[in-house]
DNA sequence: AATGAATGAGGGTTCATTCAT
DNA sequence: GATGAATGAACCCTCATTCAT
């Protein structure tokens, strides 16, 4: 990539970061071409040039967002840590990138972009959860997970409270909970048995 | 109430049934006025005189909305069916009124309207937390719940996994799952010491 | 029709003769939708409340022309007059409501509108070609019209030499040479054989 | 002329017949210069840096074809075929590079550019006019033409059928009349007397 | 000389809201 | 009280043209 088109990637980006941002903040529908050019220093014409259109530019917006999502994902999993503290990161880690995107953004896209949510979907199914699948299955050899319970439930629980805690009234509400959302979620409102 | 309130309150409900569907189905920023007139049947103008503007309509919309929900809530509550069967249909009570109103409309909310989430706020702090609270009381009364764990983290979760459930995409994914749910609700992760 | 509905109609005309006069001085792309809603002392939204789109005014303005025309057709046909001074009048005969219409206004049509187009073909083979036709056959009963030439060669020269005339800069050349461009079409260039 | 020259009076060949191909099948305001240059595989400040602007392109584009047609009319003039024959190749000859150039091409620049018309104008007075003057001269004089019929009229009359035969609609519609309209053209609608 | 990038101005269209009956 | 008609403001998008390399 030679200057030229290094400068060009680099003021995508800069239009992808500013939509990204309005977007989240205040939802898909509520922010027009206009705005997104003045927050990233362009024309409007130029937001064309680089997206033919709105409807595309949210559907790039959103691949970039999915991307970036992805990354920090694969830190977590990565890391060196014990398999709870995994989960626990999981579900409580909050991507700066995305605050509510789950609600409006993701609502927005559901019902706009066939293929936009196909290229997630895509990415789920076929990067996230053989990675989280291979991870509850190496918690179940340690014994920290039950081995009756099925992988999809599990899957769908940490979905839950993680795309929950993404709410921002949410999140500043459960912080102190933390511990006791773990325990919930090891253990069920039954409780550990000791013994 | 005469006949000739009845008869108001009768055309204002139809315009409140018809703008509930159509936000809905559409999210409210895609619906127009107009496009409410025509499926309450009535011009423009009356629903002006009903509820002076858009925002207003909405407002009181989601009013109407959230009467509705609650008492829903409340038939389950005052069932009378053992705690875990309670617990579990709270979880999974997809309200026929409310398919996806917990992304689209209620974010537009959330960003909108202070008085109208002022509202829910009131009433959720006020009518169903207690409610909830005392179930869990009962709950641990029983020995169905941990004594250990907050209510508020166990109000919490379950909030989580009924939202989640909420969207159409998860509800229909999950449905074969119900039984494995319940399971990590109240045995969590880990699982049920068999004794 | 009462008041109302006529009141409206009257609107509508208003509008459909701004944009006429507009689109047959400047051609219907020059013209915005701004200059026809100033012209007829309307706002651009109630052009749209009427018509829909742009589009679709293009395609009524149409009409209302192509049923002018043919009034002024018919006055011309059942006049009282001798064969030879109808053919004069229908080549001559320059149509106030149409100065260049068949250009620029007919070159858009044909590209755009092809249910319009059907309109006036279908208008064009059942209305006016058949009355023609008669008046030809007329003619040639009375010896006006050699019965050895075909119909539609002479509905083609009356066309070709009629629709050349509607150029302005054509119309005012030709005015001197009108008994000459008669008799040329009368008796062809190698001229009348006096005997 | 140096190869450098040729090699920049080619390019700007290649952007004219990029562009009055563009033009003549879409009309000049349908065409913008991204499209143009696109065709001609150039950039759009190239087509900028030989033409300074879309008004000067069309004119130069316009001139540039009025070139092209005076060759074929030379070619028909000084062919050597007889007289009718000469008549009717002027009048049947449909243009390769003119379908319909005459309708939308023309129209815009007889609103636009009074330069450019000027210049077909005097080519039309100066070359086009004297020549057919001259030929319908020696059409009298061999008794082809009515000497009683001024030129002009004969002229005209040319012109009218020709640029109708233009249009692509009518076009395919008189070729199996080509024989009538010569009779036409010759005789008039009264017809040849025979004796 | 040639180009990719950028833009100001303007066009069609929609919408929440008001006017007039 | 109810309505059809009307509107100002705003939005997405296009285009001829200029800038910077």
């Amino acid at each position: 990539m030679d200057g030229f088109e290094r400068r060009r990637e680099q003021k995508k980006m800069n239009i992808l970061e500013a939509a990204l941002a309005l977007f989240m903040e205040y939802g898909v529908q509520k922010i027009s071409i206009a705005e997104i050019a003045k927050k990233a220093n362009v024309s409007q014409v130029t937001i064309y040039n680089y997206f033919d259109s709105k409807h595309n530019l949210v559907r790039e917006v959103f691949l970039y967002y999915v991307d970036k999502a992805m990354d920090e994902f694969d830190q977590i999993l990565n890391g060196d840590i014990a398999f709870p503290e995994k989960i626990k990161q999981i579900i409580f880690t909050k991507k700066e990138t995305a605050n509510q995107i789950h609600e409006d953004f993701y609502q927005y896209l559901m019902k706009e972009y066939t293929t936009g949510v196909n290229y997630i979907e895509k990415m789920y199914v076929e990067q996230i959860i053989p990675r989280l699948i291979d991870l509850f299955n190496e918690g179940k050899k340690l014994g920290y997970v039950d081995p009756n319970v099925s992988n999809e439930a599990i899957l769908f629980f940490i979905q839950a409270v993680h795309e929950y805690i993404q709410r921002e009234d949410v999140y500043q509400k459960i912080l102190p909970l933390t511990e006791d959302i773990m325990r919930l979620m090891f253990y069920g409102i039954v409780g550990k048995k000791e013994n």
